[in-house]
DNA sequence: AATGGGACCTGCGCGC
DNA sequence: TGCGCGCAGGTCCCAT
């Protein structure tokens, strides 16, 4: 859903066309999103500051407020982001500029969350949070997963070791490296794992071009959907045929969790 | 360390 | 056509 590309795009439209804004007036359409903070606090804390800068750490959107603060953005499953005058049904949160222009935070499941902070560090998930995919070296890459016994798929989605990657770019990395979600993360060789990390990277920066997946619910701020569903490989594919060799892609449970795979391409 | 639950939530698609 | 049900997945929390 909105993993590390979805909210790079955000972030990076948000930096252009919505910062610096001066917030005029907030409006909290739905308490339950607002976390760690009283209401009034989190409007107290907003209204009258202006937003600098927009940045992502993993899939987190964080705004950097003057006077020092930041207010932090989680989309999880169901959110958005959008620029719009209009209110948007599913809409939580608005901030509103003093020329009428708008950010929305939409999240039809309400299980997004926004939190006003003095320092990142207040942030647990922050605290605990791996490198960034991007950035990490084929070294470190190799250190973080060799000596693990889990499953490769549950561990590359687990956001103290690589911050961004959900459900969606672990399973199409893994079709594209060849490996099966259930390996042993210590049973890849360097090769293996070199792989995994060259398409994890071209993946994710493939995404970032096209301006994420939308899946569902996520959308780019201008209201438009993602374009990379045309290029996903396994994810939400299961019956269709594989684009490598022609087997059925299948559908199973890791960890808990819906993974498609191709059990032709994958071992 | 890893695994397997449940909890939080709502909208959608399915079977009857 | 309508209704109930299961599922979708990010994170936290608890138990084993």
């Amino acid at each position: 859903m909105p993993e590390l590309p979805e909210v790079e795009t955000v972030c990076r439209q948000l930096g252009v066309s919505a910062v610096p804004l001066k917030i005029a007036k907030v409006d909290i359409l739905d308490p339950r999103v607002v976390k760690g903070v009283a209401i009034e606090e989190l409007v107290r804390g907003l209204k009258g500051k202006t937003i600098q800068s927009v940045a992502r750490r993993g899939k987190l959107i964080i705004f950097e407020l003057s006077s020092r603060g930041y207010l932090v953005l989680h989309l999880r499953i169901s959110g958005w982001i959008v620029q719009d005058d209009t209110v948007d049904h599913h809409a939580r949160l608005c901030l509103h500029g003093a020329g009428g222009e708008m950010i929305q935070f939409c999240d039809s499941r309400v299980l997004g969350e926004v939190r006003l902070v003095r320092t990142l560090d207040e942030v647990s998930l922050i605290r605990r949070m791996g490198p960034e995919p991007l950035e990490v070296s084929a070294k470190e890459f190799m250190n973080i997963f060799q000596a693990r016994s889990g499953k490769i798929k549950p561990l590359l989605m687990d956001q103290s070791l690589l911050a961004g990657i959900g459900n969606i770019y672990a399973q199409e990395s893994l079709f594209c490296a060849g490996i099966h979600p259930e390996r042993r993360a210590d049973s890849l060789s360097q090769e293996e794992l070199r792989k995994l990390r060259r398409c994890l990277r071209s993946i994710l920066t493939q995404a970032i071009k096209k301006g994420g997946t939308t899946a569902r619910t996520y959308r780019q701020t201008d209201g438009s959907g993602g374009e990379y569903g045309g290029h996903l490989c396994v994810y939400q594919r299961h019956r269709q045929r594989c684009r490598r060799c022609e087997g059925k892609i299948v559908k199973t449970a890791v960890g808990g969790r819906g993974t498609c795979f191709c059990p032709g391409c994958q071992r």
